[in-house]
DNA sequence: CATGAATGAGAGTTCATTCAT
DNA sequence: GATGAATGAACTCTCATTCAT
């Protein structure tokens, strides 16, 4: 309880001030206690990272192997990967800012676990783009570029994604999809009359 | 001289560490200076970001300002600025980062002015895209959004991007463009046979 | 406790070496303290300066008040007054001297207020010797003259007087109160024969 | 030339911030120089201020030495001792008050020949009291005593004495002279029918 | 004479963490 | 569980001083 709070509100400041800009007095008076306390709940501040940045992509790494997974056709499946994966970034939105742009203050002994972790998961969006070419939906390209393109586009969400904006997460992931997907068409289906 | 070194250092390891996360012995460590040395040339370390930043911000403002002014037509002028903010990029990868990254270690007084800067740059790139859109070069789309996906996936290059990679920076800004460029078609274009 | 012991060390040191010339380690040292650990007591090294002149200040006028607002005569007044000044002076030396020395590290926001209180206190003494000249019991003078006359003497003792010394201190100020007294007498009694 | 600009200038900031919160930069900045360039001029900070407690020291007992010398009746002896002092006091005000003030900032090994010359000067002022009550112009009085009282009106003055004030300096010393010599007369006069 | 650059020492302060209560 | 107190280490920054130019 008290720790899923304290977990909840540190990805909250170490996304505003960054890990090192945050000091466990912050979190501790964000979550009413003395910064002593705290420790009973967690071990460390870097233990307080490991934990968030492991949540945060172990999330993901699940919700994509179920798409992955899955028989929907490639245009279906970049639809759906692209919507849960949107999905993420804006309900837990704390949790992937820090994933994103704290992983570089991670202790170098637990980064190389880290980076593993999320080459596998990076590995299976250039799965689901691969299986698209194979099948002839998409258009042939360089597949690690455009998993970085199309990954840049997503994570960027969270510099400028409010909860209060005119569009919805779900609509701004599917006008996302639609503008990948023109990007990836066949050139035969533009042509052919 | 020293100035400078002491600028392209900080940057370099602001990059690696991030502002908090570096220490003023750090960077005075990498150019072989006493710590107190360091403080002949700037001001303080906060002076020292806010100069990355806006040495960072004012470079790219200014190119694109060049390309935004031009007559190049649509597609040319997405191309040429897609090429210069990718060069950029890349050949001050740190600095980029630094901009991209940092942007919350500023100190809360200097952030509106730096806010404002930065919506400049963002809407010369929407200038840019409007203008294709109003000559009909490119289908009608939110620009904003069209903005954000735009500058998520260059803006993402400094998390992947190396200098020893196996394509040069133009090869890569070309391939983002094209990838652009087929999303932005303007569906009579595709469709009239 | 704690605090309290710091804050009367603090004013002992500041006493001896000036608040500049005092350093936090030296008040850790004399407190059997870390430096670091200080900070548990007090906000910071300024803050502790403004405590104690808070202090002082608030005692020597609360005390002044009371004699003041006295149905005493005035050359009893004036005695009484001296008697509780030099009383505090003399057994809280330490603090005194910081008052009357310090008083120029004080923050220049704080300055403000501490002069309004420091004018208050003067306003009392000159209150009092301005009673004996309606009750003609001393001569017509230049009041705010007469006053830094008085407290000349009296402020002056932080630089010589020693617990040790051969006189008490109420046996210091009933001197200086006949002093006074003569230099205050009414023509009058000198000269009728 | 420039030296005595300088050492004008540091007793002007030394009594204004106290030595300890004065930096070579702050005194080499009102004296238009860079801080390295005052080592041409003077030895160290610490020989600064020991130049001018001399130089403050120095003056005051050669002015008064001549009043204790000379063969005036003890009224107008004590007269132009207090005519002379507050006369330098006011004149030379910074001068003044880094030697009353800044005394503790002497380094330790300097300290005890300046208090020598400081036992001395004060010896000429009790010199000058003690030669009243032996010519039985002034009652008898506890002679140390009297001289703290003396120096403590006159050496308050530092504190509020503003050169725009309404009085003149020899207006002030005179007014003082008659409170210390009424306060001084003798009783027989008084008392005698 | 003047100065820009450099520096070792040390300033005040914050930090993550520990531990007795 | 919670916390007040404590601490060693590290932080940013300033200091008085030196020296080559």
């Amino acid at each position: 309880m008290q720790r899923e709070k304290i977990l909840k509100t540190a990805a909250h400041i170490f996304r505003e001030k960054g890990y090192h800009g945050t000091s466990m007095q912050d979190i501790a008076h964000a979550v009413n206690l003395q910064k002593a306390s705290l420790y009973h709940h967690i071990e460390s501040k870097q233990d307080l990272l490991l934990e968030l940045l492991d949540q945060a992509l172990d999330g993901l790494i699940e919700e994509l192997s179920v798409v992955f997974a899955s028989d929907l056709d490639p245009d279906q499946k970049l639809r759906e990967a692209v919507r849960r994966y949107v999905g993420r970034l804006t309900e837990h939105a704390d949790l992937a800012a820090v994933l994103l742009l704290e992983y570089r203050s991670l202790d170098p002994d637990q980064r190389g676990k880290h980076i593993t972790k999320r080459d596998h998961f990076e590995g299976l969006w250039r799965g689901i783009l691969r299986g698209g070419m194979e099948a002839q939906s998409f258009r042939k390209m360089d597949v690690p570029l455009l998993s970085f393109a199309i990954l840049g586009v997503l994570n960027w969400m969270i510099t400028w994604y409010r909860q209060d904006g005119a569009k919805s997460a779900v609509e701004l992931a599917d006008e996302f999809t639609d503008f990948f997907l023109r990007g990836l068409q066949n050139d035969r289906g533009d042509l052919s009359p």
